[in-house]
DNA sequence: AAAGTAGTTTAGAATTGATCTAATCTACTT
DNA sequence: AAGTAGATTAGATCAATTCTAAACTACTTT
């Protein structure tokens, strides 16, 4: 188990980012980063801190998933109009959206045959190149 | 030029779509389809239909663009959080979205190498399948 | 053509997700 | 221990969208 008393991973991937390791970016980067790929939404990490007793305000968790992402610890997934998702896996990879339970999975890079991407037009450069498959749960 | 007294396409359109042929619905059926592929937001469908005259609220242009989308005349697209853009073009297709300039362009579908697309999961049935290509002005 | 009705439009209020503000607090330095 | 830059916060604000309920209009029936 990820003991609520570890605090010195969570504190590395701070420093590393250059983040002052305060007791609300702790506490977040624990419930992010600690148990696998999330997909997860601002007021759903807002209240994932509330349920376990981590006094953090709403603006607090928007500002630490902006940072986060700034430092490329996280990846902002826009998939839903009105509703940012983060993902905290940052590799290159694709997305499958349950569009019934506004729920997000991995599609791993190499699990979608793509090639001959169009260049970017003069004067862009590519920031990335996504793949979403939306898919619905079956009629019947 | 598609003159403003030529409403018969546009009736046409929306009588095969089952709505009721009001003059709001004309006057934005026109502007959207009349003219080739558009990439809008209901704003600036608002926009524009105001600076041509034609008096027609806000919530009617949600409804309408709602509506377009529902009959399949509409396919809306999301790219950026917190907007959603109405596509004129509902073929199988990909984007390529400016993100500096919020604007949104076409890739036709043969235009991008996609292969081994992974099935939809048990259940469920893919709605669709999206490339997007994210692309910012150099730097420099 | 008049009346009835179901569907449409509308202004304005409400909602939602996100951002801003300015006051308070806290981690780090000295 | 004190100072300071940076962080957190409640609450105000914002922007996009949706809702509401009243007024209106296209179509049907008479």
């Amino acid at each position: 188990m990820t003991g609520s008393r570890n605090f010195a991973a969570a504190l590395a991937r701070l420093k590393s980012a250059g983040l002052r390791p305060t007791k609300q970016r702790l506490a977040l980067s624990k419930l992010l980063f600690e148990g696998g790929n999330r997909h997860i939404t601002a007021e759903q990490l807002h209240v994932e801190a509330r349920h376990q007793g981590v006094g953090v305000s709403l603006a607090t968790v928007y500002n630490a998933l902006h940072q986060f992402t700034e430092t490329g610890m996280l990846r902002e997934v826009v998939v839903d109009a009105g509703r940012s998702y983060f993902d905290t896996n940052v590799d290159e990879h694709h997305h499958l959206f349950y569009v019934d339970e506004g729920r997000l999975e991995d599609l791993p890079r190499d699990s979608v045959g793509l090639s001959d991407i169009p260049a970017a037009p003069i004067g862009c450069r590519v920031e990335r190149v996504e793949l979403i498959i939306r898919v619905r749960r079956a009629a019947g």
